[in-house]
DNA sequence: CGTCTGGTTGATACGACTCAAATTTGGTGG
DNA sequence: CCACCAAATTTGAGTCGTATCAACCAGACG
């Protein structure tokens, strides 16, 4: 397993922290539920930049929760070629219930320095015993997760160069979004056009072709490792982006994505 | 809703179901477990070939349960291009966990004359209360399903045209061998070519010319709504096919996937 | 100040798409 | 049993989006 940091003493969750955060996007917590969410780690860990914190093949043996840093979850072929088929920031689990199977089927990588939460299968049993509410949090959060992963196929199947990267620019800042890392249009961008290529089945060269027609049409700006959408509206429309699947509106806080 | 029958008898699991069968390739099940499997049936309903049997939007009430036919899974975009992003064969469960969501975010669509299984979430609830083994199955029937459609994501990002096809083959026959439905390299193929083109983001012509290559280089025949691999291992090479995804080895039966 | 990673540009090639038409298949009713 | 029709498959010709390969450039870092 890549170099990593493990340190194994209780860091209880910051008030208002992602995951509470975003697991309130769609249902209510009691004080009490927040507080049991914070009361489960039982280690903070701290993965490099480019290193994996999973790999295919390993037994998955806990839970991972993604603290800072962003991560994607990937699968490569025998020739090399890599697809990422999903980015994890702050608030996402990486792996809630895959210690049900012998062995990953995918990995997990840090994008940039990640600080991630360990959480043994037993505490999370703990946790959601008589706790209906984060029981339902945390399917809905395995739910979302596989229609993000399913809306990444109709990408990948139907969407044009321009349309897959705009969709994935916008997902993600609305992902940021709800987990309070972007506001007005801007958040951080830590991906290279390497990263982006990976995730839409594209090459590196295109990928930064296709960011130039996005720049030029007065779309976005990205720089600097920073992202701005410039007309969040227009370029929904072109990209053919439906927040529906998204599903952050039931029970908890409505968010105005295009704010 | 698409026009369908329900009929309310309860009518319990035939012996060597399925669903038992497949549940099964992953963990052993009691005869009690079986049985109550069997049990838990409200209703049976038949939904005609290419009619839908839950659509986007449409709130999820009851769980499916696939017992005859193909169905599958798809999204589509306001142009009226489409992606199916899973087949769904005897044994599968159309939407376990859907319900927690209040709209689907996604369509489930007859491929041929279907018929499921209905089944309430309570009846779902009061089979797993005290049923780990089935608990546990249940599961790993949602992680496999969630492994199976990041391969395709896999598939469409980073394999040739020729390589997805082949892929798609083998896992669908894979898939049918495991719930007795595939024998010596032969299945029931009731998909058209159109459906092959929205699974794997190619156009009908395109899988036209492709399946034509494949049949020429005596990898597969295709005819008559049957499909019959010829080189299963070499099939597999090229398309570069990894039955790991599919986790179908734990504790169940080990299915030696090249007969 | 050199090195490295990530970003940018240009020229060329090819895989897959488009449009259009012909052919085969399977089902239906006379 | 055959004629008919719609759906599915097959073929052809031309085009386009994206890949490939190969440089070159800019900023970050030691």
């Amino acid at each position: 397993m890549a170099p990593s940091t493990l340190v194994t003493s209780a860091s209880p969750l910051p008030s208002g922290s992602a995951v509470a955060t975003k697991l309130e996007a769609f249902a209510r917590l009691s004080a009490d539920d927040r507080a049991a969410l914070g009361a489960i780690i039982s280690g903070v860990r701290y993965v490099e930049a480019r290193q994996d914190l999973i790999r295919e093949g390993d037994q998955p043996k806990s839970v991972h929760l993604v603290l800072e840093g962003w991560a994607c979850r990937y699968k490569h072929l025998p020739d090399g070629r890599r697809q990422i088929v999903n980015f994890l920031v702050a608030g996402d689990f990486c792996d809630l219930n895959m210690h049900i199977l012998e062995a990953m089927d995918h990995s997990i990588g840090a994008i940039s320095r990640l600080k991630v939460a360990v959480i043994s299968p037993e505490a999370m049993d703990a946790l959601t015993a008589g706790r209906p509410g984060i029981t339902r949090a945390l399917w809905w959060h395995e739910l979302v997760t596989a229609a993000i992963e399913r809306e990444w196929t109709l990408n990948l199947g139907q969407r044009s160069a321009y349309q897959r990267l705009g969709h994935l620019l916008i997902e993600l800042y609305v992902r940021l979004r709800i987990v309070g890392l972007g506001h007005g249009g801007r958040c951080d961008w830590p991906l290279t056009q390497n990263d982006l290529a990976d995730a839409t089945g594209l090459t590196a060269v295109h990928v930064n072709r296709t960011l130039q027609e996005l720049r030029r049409d007065g779309l976005i700006e990205l720089a600097r490792k920073q992202l701005h959408i410039l007309d969040f509206q227009r370029l929904m429309r072109v990209s053919m982006f439906n927040p529906y699947y998204l599903h952050f509106d039931r029970e908890g806080r409505h968010f105005d994505i295009g704010a």
